[in-house]
DNA sequence: GTCTATATTAGGATAGAC
DNA sequence: GTCTATCCTAATATAGAC
């Protein structure tokens, strides 16, 4: 992460906000340009093309998420963190959902994003097996054989496609914080049908944390 | 769906091939025009564009695709075919993969395919939970309040974007009968976890079901 | 670093002969 | 219906002055 200069980040911080908003396809640099009010030739200085700003913001992306993801790892987590761990993650991706929302021709224009993109999915269904793991050893959850394994595949692969399921289908079209809770929801439905001895106390922390954030 | 000319008929073959293999971004109507020998003034005689080609070959898609999806409507079915089904959605989904590829983009870029889509993941969505009833009904599934609904959403979502992971995990790479059956298997893992109190004998009928589908 | 002006290209689209 | 030839446009990219 080297520094970067005022015009750099500008056009950085630019550009992720028309991304998200207008859409990879709908925002070509001329339009970054524009509204930042430089001219073309200036940007392309700075950045040679979309593809490269992009390509920088993905890395920007990269090492938050990793971050992100490696919390249970660096301590193990307490009951109620478990939801919020997975709030902060859909909060990072929604921050970054151009990325997610054009996945397959993004890495197809942008080839050295590829394996890098395919490395953090390996990380996130890692992470989630960790988690989930944790959760089975106190007798929160309980698995028969490649339940847990298949489970936190699936969490992931719900992470990764979440936001442009909601939006197809009109989930919190107007209001982010609802998105997001639907999706953590969602993923929680997922997770609930393997509780354990030791979950029912859990059952109502789980309540209380979702009726929480909904308000 | 009126009838074709040969011509017509030979370019949407022809788009659908190209499209599924390359990828829509790869893909111009240029490109479809030298394939099959023609000239692309002559495609643009036929169709005024990849654009619209693509709207044609997703009506033919939403006919077959509603045609599958209301079977368990039509008549009940019966205990493995409820597998059977899960199969032929997804195959329908993978002969017309390059659209779920790319939805995102495809959907912005082609509007009047957007209410289209929708529906047909309304539809989608409902035959599932359909499809749930019956099998709670009669026992071999269980749910408290909400799951049904949740999961038949779960299930739309999964279909909807399961290619679309299976090929950036690399799962089926090279086979897509492989990457049809983990769908279907990631598919039945989720549902599973709701057994009933009929279902123990269902049990031993999947495994032989996902053993053949297999070898 | 920033500008203006211009070049290049790829893809979409049409005209008119056969 | 089909061809060849040509045009148009949007987006990328660079050159050279300030």
């Amino acid at each position: 992460m080297v520094a970067r200069s005022k015009t750099k980040e500008k056009i950085l911080h630019t550009a992720l906000g028309l991304l998200n908003n207008e859409g990879d396809t709908q925002i070509t640099s001329v339009d970054i340009a524009a509204v930042m009010s430089i001219s073309p030739g200036n940007l392309y200085y700075h950045y040679k093309g979309k593809d490269v700003i992009i390509a920088e913001l993905f890395a920007d992306f990269e090492t938050e998420i990793r971050q992100v993801l490696s919390a249970p790892v660096t301590k193990p987590l307490a009951l109620e963190d478990n939801w919020i761990y997975l709030y902060i993650i859909f909060e990072e991706i929604y921050d970054f959902r151009f990325f997610y929302l054009n996945l397959t021709s993004l890495l197809e224009r942008i080839p050295e994003l590829r394996p890098k993109f395919k490395r953090l999915l390996s990380l996130m269904q890692t992470a989630f097996e960790l988690l989930l793991s944790g959760l089975e050893a106190s007798e929160h959850l309980y698995f028969r054989t490649d339940e847990k394994h298949i489970l936190s595949e699936r969490l992931t692969q719900h992470f990764t496609y979440w936001l442009a399921y909601a939006s197809l289908r009109g989930i919190g079209a107007k209001n982010p914080k609802t998105m997001i809770h639907e999706g953590v929801y969602t993923a929680l439905s997922q997770i609930t049908p393997h509780w354990g001895a030791n979950s029912e106390p859990y059952a109502e922390l789980l309540r209380d944390f979702l009726d929480e954030q909904v308000g």
